[in-house]
DNA sequence: CCTACCGATCGGTAGG
DNA sequence: CCTACCGATCGGTAGG
């Protein structure tokens, strides 16, 4: 009988326990013994639910990049729309994101390119798109007037970088609340340190 | 007979291509037998000049590690000595130790976690160290009035990761040098993107 | 620096 | 989901 304490399909619980892992030690170094030990069960089994160890990266990652879109669709769909109001929803829903599932975003961030190919390039791709649109959103602030940078693409790639290495030192038991750090991050990226 | 334009010793030279591979690869994917081939010599032959494959690692981890060290410390004793100034400071030789080497700094930032005890652990501390006096210095400028922010901590955590990224995107021939670029990072934190 | 090799471990499969 | 196993590859060593 199931529990109601248990409520994921094995298939979701290896993605689970393989997120957590592939995060603390790596996709390359972890491997399916280990992962099938922290199941609680043999190696061989894992296969009757997954075909390789690559199909939990490629979920992983590929999940992650949606949600990410998706947060930035929203984003520039909202109706009061000034590129700067755009732009710190987009980094609101960036830090939702990054802040929903810590060690799905960490492997997102950097076991992606363990992904073979036509995978990689895929990936790849989506994530220039991404870039691309922040540096979008910036570039149109600059052009109305909200916001101002020498340099769009460089403002982009830096935004995002402070944005990112979120999963790595936040912790939900933290004082802050996703909001919070979402405001703080915002405020000091567009007001920045200098009095 | 050894060229000039070979004045690498053997040893250095299989840091320098490991470090490439580490880098591109990652240290776990990474083989002896590929490192040997990039170098056009057999696997066994590495080890008559290294012990073990961590020990590579090892040496790049903590070469950054104190080359970091170094830029923060000449930053922290120069003379004009404002907060603000001392971290403008930082930042750049933050900025030029990445740039120097931008596959050593990869390595040296996302690398590291391979590394066994006890060299993890005193890894570990070193950062938190390089930390912790980056956080002092945004603090002692929000003491002087130079600097604003809610958290020195926090701001401390997105000023590295700005700073951090720069590797994985920095081509050596692209239009800007490392100063123009420690000079793009430094106005853009400090000053932030709202007009 | 090479040849030849060690034991261990890898991702994955067959058959039940 | 387990047992038993496959071929391949791993980091590293001995002896020359």
């Amino acid at each position: 009988m199931e529990t109601a304490t248990n409520p994921l399909s094995r298939k979701a619980q290896i993605d689970q326990v393989a997120t957590d892992l592939f995060r603390r030690r790596g996709f390359a170094a972890t491997s399916m013994r280990e992962l099938a030990a922290a199941l609680g069960i043999e190696a061989g089994s894992i296969y009757s639910h997954i075909r390789s160890k690559e199909e939990i990266l490629h979920r992983i990652c590929f999940g992650l990049a949606e949600s990410f879109m998706g947060g930035l669709r929203a984003a520039q769909t909202e109706l009061p729309a000034t590129p700067a109001g755009q732009l710190r929803r987009a980094i609101e829903n960036h830090v939702r994101v990054l802040i929903q599932d810590t060690a799905a975003s960490a492997v997102f961030l950097h076991e992606w390119r363990h992904l073979s190919e036509p995978a990689l390039t895929e990936f790849q791709h989506l994530r220039q798109q991404y870039e691309a649109e922040f540096r979008e959103l910036i570039a149109q602030g600059v052009q109305t007037g909200d916001l101002y940078t020498p340099d769009p693409a460089f403002a982009a790639l830096t935004l995002l970088a402070s944005l990112n290495w979120l999963p790595t030192w936040y912790r939900p038991d933290g004082p802050l609340t996703a909001d919070q750090i979402a405001q703080r991050l915002t405020d000091q990226l567009l007001d920045g340190l200098a009095y």
